[in-house]
RNA sequence: GCGCCCGUAGCCCAGUGGAUAAGGCAUCAGCCUCCGAAGCUGAAAAUCGCUGGUUCGAUUCCAGUCGGGCGUACCA
């Protein structure tokens, strides 16, 4: 609707200049806005005011000028009828302020909107803003040396919210899990779980402080020993071997045939037995709680495959040919400054070693040679401080920084009625987001996290987010998907239709009964629903749908109270529900773009 | 020290060049013989952290400053 706006300003100012009207023909951008006060009109425009420079006239004077050559513009704008100056799309128009062109539309103008609505249905909203360019968008990618927490929730929620949203926009979308399963912190991993495994069978060992302290790689240590200590028994009785334990390996028999012998092999190779069994064990847990957090991945990518593919040091040498790689004290460094970091990172040790940031590099070079024109990476804020190095690694390597897009979520802090909950990754006591989903419930969690900016730190209240109230905004929207529902089937059964899909049947020839107020403002705030998807998959912030949906929540409700949607009168009984399930599918299109359920009944 | 994010009503937060700054919580006063009260209506509550600058116009952009959070490895 703005772009129609847009097109009979931008006409009118051609006819201005051909008649002399107007001294150029200068088009600036103007913005078409929805202004905030309803006596301002439905739409409004800045054109007369940034034109007052351009044509060297006052901004009021413009507008006059405007105003009077689209209402004498009827070819191209609206035709006129004898009495209100104009019909059609465009039943008033205004000059206000310092040059404001506002516009007030006919309510003949908005009903197309329902029947666009049902006709489109769960593609309501769509847009091809993104012409079909490939984009890949990497998100949670934690370390699988413990479970996720709320932190990882939030980024799991942003980062499938963002998918979903570009995708729905028209971007080819890939929603990625990078691995984290080579370098130390493997090892240590590895390391731990021996250590606890050692001490299972009895000795005595001092538990090192940098190793993982979390309960849960005692339950992973006792697994092993279990399947180790069982193993003669399991082997006569094949049937008695729990697989659904080790439902995380493509293949048990291997494992315990690993696992066999395990106390026969030397020291480093049980550290590796044991670190593949426990990150192998931990990401299948990760992988289960996102899927129960309704977040599902396209690819898991491994960063040890970077390894044996030998990618990382292709990477590195090809830096090397473009010279960005030098050698100094023994270690080889990426000119990360000169592309506008604050000082050169180290990429290969004076020990040898690669550090994290070669994997990192030869990562997101990769990702572009897979063919993805946009790299969205969603990453904690206390990671800030790569993306300058990230940056550079993304020019070194030939392409354009605009391809290149981190978003920063800020930390979150969990409450509990208002209290802090003590979390200390350092002693491995921390609640984990399969807790908290189980606690609240996945929508609830998930509303939450997209409810504000991720520029933003979040307090996160599991006495808030379990309570069934207003307090609690998913349920106040999800209400609206419910109730309607409910009145719906209530047409039904009194027949006034014969099932909810058949309401525009007998329906779209008596949209114009829709007359009321709150009736012309829902049917605008279901048409700007595109605009907002637009504006939320170009500024890659998701919250924006969730404050819509609250408008749209809001605006119902207070419909709903004022007005009666089954009527004594059919026609405007099957208008009024024509509304109504048109409010119901933006909803449930809302809903899902945030990937939170849409209840039929709550 | 330097870098990033945030400072909007008692509390939480939206808005990000425009016309009277939007919601929610909490407070107060009302609304269910009536389609789902997980709802609605009304009242009260904001010098948009502070100081300059750019602009016809700044909560929005720029500079500085104060306050809070996070980060600043040949760690991952």
């Amino acid at each position: 609707m703005k772009n129609v706006i847009k097109n009979i300003v931008i006409n009118a100012a051609q006819l201005a200049f051909q008649k002399g009207l107007l001294q150029s023909d200068v088009i600036p951008d103007m913005e078409i806005e929805a202004p905030r006060h309803e006596n301002h009109g439905d739409f409004s425009t800045n054109f007369a005011m940034i034109s007052a420079s351009i044509q060297k006239m006052a901004p009021r004077k413009i507008a006059e000028i405007i105003k009077s050559c689209i209402e004498d513009n009827i070819n191209n704008c609206y035709p006129k009828d004898g009495n209100s100056g104009c019909s059609g799309i465009i039943a008033k128009i205004e000059i206000a302020g310092p040059g404001f062109i506002n516009f007030f539309l006919a309510p003949t103008a908005w009903y197309p909107f329902i029947q666009k609505i049902h006709n489109q249905g769960k593609d309501f909203g769509r847009s091809n803003i993104g012409h079909g360019k490939k984009v890949q968008v990497e998100f949670v990618s934690a370390n699988p040396t413990g479970p996720l927490h709320i932190g990882h929730g939030r980024g799991a929620a942003v980062g499938d919210a963002v998918g979903n949203i570009l995708a729905f926009s028209g971007f080819d979308v890939q929603k990625e899990y990078y691995i984290n399963d080579s370098g130390r912190q493997i090892r240590t991993l590895g390391r731990s779980v021996w250590l606890r495994l050692c001490q299972l069978v009895g000795k005595e060992i001092d538990f090192p402080e940098d190793c993982y302290q979390g309960d849960y790689i005692q339950d992973i240590a006792k697994e092993i020993n279990d399947l180790v200590t069982k193993k003669p028994f399991d082997l006569a009785n094949p049937e008695s071997v729990n697989t659904a334990e080790l439902s995380n390996t493509d293949d048990a028999e291997t494992h315990l045939k690993m696992l066999g012998n395990l106390f026969d092999k030397t020291e480093a190779e049980a550290i590796d037995i044991c670190a593949k069994y426990a990150a192998d064990k931990i990401l299948q847990g990760i992988k289960d709680d996102l899927y129960d957090f309704g977040v599902e991945f396209d690819r898991w990518f491994s960063e040890q495959s970077l390894y044996d593919s030998g990618k990382v040091q292709d990477a590195i040498k090809k830096f090397q040919a473009r010279d960005v790689i030098y050698e100094k004290d023994g270690a080889l460094w990426f000119k990360t400054e000169s592309f506008g970091d604050e000082k050169d990172r180290v990429v290969v040790r004076n020990n040898g070693l690669t550090t994290y940031f070669a994997s990192d590099i030869a990562y997101h070079t990769e990702k572009f040679d897979r063919g993805f024109d946009r790299v969205i990476d969603v990453w904690g804020a206390d990671h800030h401080g790569y993306i300058n190095r990230i940056n550079a690694a993304i020019e070194a390597s030939g392409r354009k920084r605009e391809q290149f897009d981190v978003i920063l979520v800020q930390l979150v802090n969990l409450l509990r009625g208002g209290q802090p909950v003590a979390m200390s990754t350092r002693s491995g006591e921390f609640v984990t987001l399969k807790e908290i989903v189980d606690e609240v419930g996945k929508d609830a969690a998930r509303f939450i996290f997209l409810s504000r900016s991720y520029d933003s730190g979040l307090d996160f209240d599991l006495e808030v987010a379990k309570q069934q109230t207003a307090d609690n905004p998913v349920y106040y929207v999800q209400y609206v998907h419910a109730r309607i529902t409910g009145i719906v089937a209530k047409a039904c059964e009194q027949g006034v239709i014969l099932a909810p899909e058949d309401v525009m049947v007998k329906g779209a020839s008596n949209l114009e009964h829709l007359v009321e107020p709150e009736e012309l403002k829902l049917i605008k705030i279901l048409a700007s629903f595109t605009e907002v998807v637009e504006k939320s998959a170009l500024a890659l912030h998701p919250h924006l749908i969730f404050t819509y949906l609250m408008l749209l929540a809001s605006a119902f409700h207070g419909y709903y109270n004022k007005h009666k949607v089954i009527t004594e009168h059919q026609d405007l009984t099957l208008a009024r529900l024509c509304l109504i399930s048109s409010v119901k599918k933006v909803i449930h299109n809302g809903l899902t773009l945030l990937g939170v359920s849409a209840p039929e009944r709550m």
